[in-house]
DNA sequence: AAGTGTATTGTGACTTAATCACAGAAAAGA
DNA sequence: TCTTTTCTGTGATTAAGTCACAATACACTT
């Protein structure tokens, strides 16, 4: 009965009918659904690959840890989308080591990395259909960092409280929009300070109030 | 003759032998050797699309500009190298504009753009070698991008040197080594004195002579 | 050889953001 | 209520980017 349900999700990978029956019921006798908790980590560059991922429910972080022990967040995936680095092994073009998060709650569909490279040997519409995701994933991620380097962190961070809030209520600790944004807390915490100084926002314990969204915009 | 030796060129490519004859010859006959001078700017965003790139002689450097008007170095390209971003209109995961300009005297072989949608459709091996060129760019640029983040700039800078010594002279200016490692060129100048200073380096008018390679080594 | 213009380098002053090191406040748990 | 944990505030310091301009070196003319 899970495997039903798997069935009918992996019908809609857009590869799907490029694969002979035999291989279209391997696949989804090769799919697994497993299930994580907040902050559990899925994948790490010391494990062997995993294979694709798909978010059932929940949500991923992508990271990469720098020789320091920092954390550089590379994108987040949401629920529908789909993971390839977590297959990273199957293309020997990428040269960096990314770990893999749940951040809630999370529930993924993973399809087990050897039996995709056996056929991807002999299917290239899987190959393409995951490198076209990857080129989807890191475009997004070229996007994003040229948007840190070059935007000032006011800027950014009024642009994020704006496409955040609910009912003009952003519930989030500044840890949380720091690492968000690529920053550190402190800075974070200080230009909500000024913000709220210019009575743009009102804060408090895990939560920010916007008073007047119109000032807020104006610093984009 | 031209077109012997880029028929010649055109073979190397991986995907060839999966084209029919009758796109062999097309493909030959839509590409053409182009040459570029010094600083010359081969491909802007408001251009259509050219295609294809491989670069003959010479060298190209890919960027990206910021609204506020600078400029992002994502790579450079030298002899031997292909371009895909010169093509990134086929690619509608692409979601950022990048200018392509001639470093030195360059000579590149394009092939037009138009042909390469109309067999892109019917040839996914094609399709599927323009995106896995992308991948290992992007994933370059990635790993190019940490290093920024996190490294510090006198580390990078004297990893520069050593890298780009020969005879343990460095023939470039400030202003050229700020372009290359993304950064001003008041810092590198700065941090060149500083260098100096603790005789490592010794500077003169666009040269550099490595003085004591082994303390630069220490740096790192 | 002197004069002129341009490219390159040097440097002080200032700003932004990251980092370190705490202190204090609020919430959660026992 | 008391204790512990999580979250927030803030000063001090440092790295790097930015602005503005001075000083130098080289190339080219006359």
């Amino acid at each position: 009965m899970n495997k039903e349900k798997i069935k009918e999700i992996c019908e809609q990978y857009e590869f799907w009918n490029n694969l002979d029956e035999n291989s279209k019921n391997k696949f989804v006798s090769e799919t697994i659904i497993e299930k994580y908790s907040k902050k559990q980590i899925i994948y790490n560059p010391t494990q062997k690959c995993k294979g694709i991922i798909k978010v059932l429910k929940g949500n991923l972080r992508i990271y990469m840890i720098s020789d320091e022990g920092k954390e550089v967040t590379l994108y987040r995936l949401y629920e529908g989308d789909i993971c390839t680095l977590s297959a990273s092994c199957v293309m020997e073009e990428i040269m960096f080591d990314t770990f893999l998060m749940a951040e809630e709650e999370t529930e993924i569909m993973v399809t087990n990395i050897l039996f995709l490279k056996s056929i991807m040997d002999k299917n290239i519409f899987l190959e393409n259909y995951i490198y076209k995701k990857t080129v989807t994933k890191f475009s997004e991620v070229i996007w994003n960092i040229q948007d840190l380097l070059f935007t000032r962190l006011d800027k950014r961070l009024a642009l994020f409280l704006l496409k955040q809030e609910k009912n003009n209520e952003i519930t989030l600790t500044h840890e949380q929009i720091a690492n968000h944004l690529g920053t550190a807390r402190e800075v974070i915490s200080r230009t909500l300070k000024k913000f709220e100084k210019e009575e743009l926002i009102k804060l408090s314990r895990g939560k920010i109030t916007i008073l007047n969204s119109k000032k807020l915009k104006d610093i984009l």
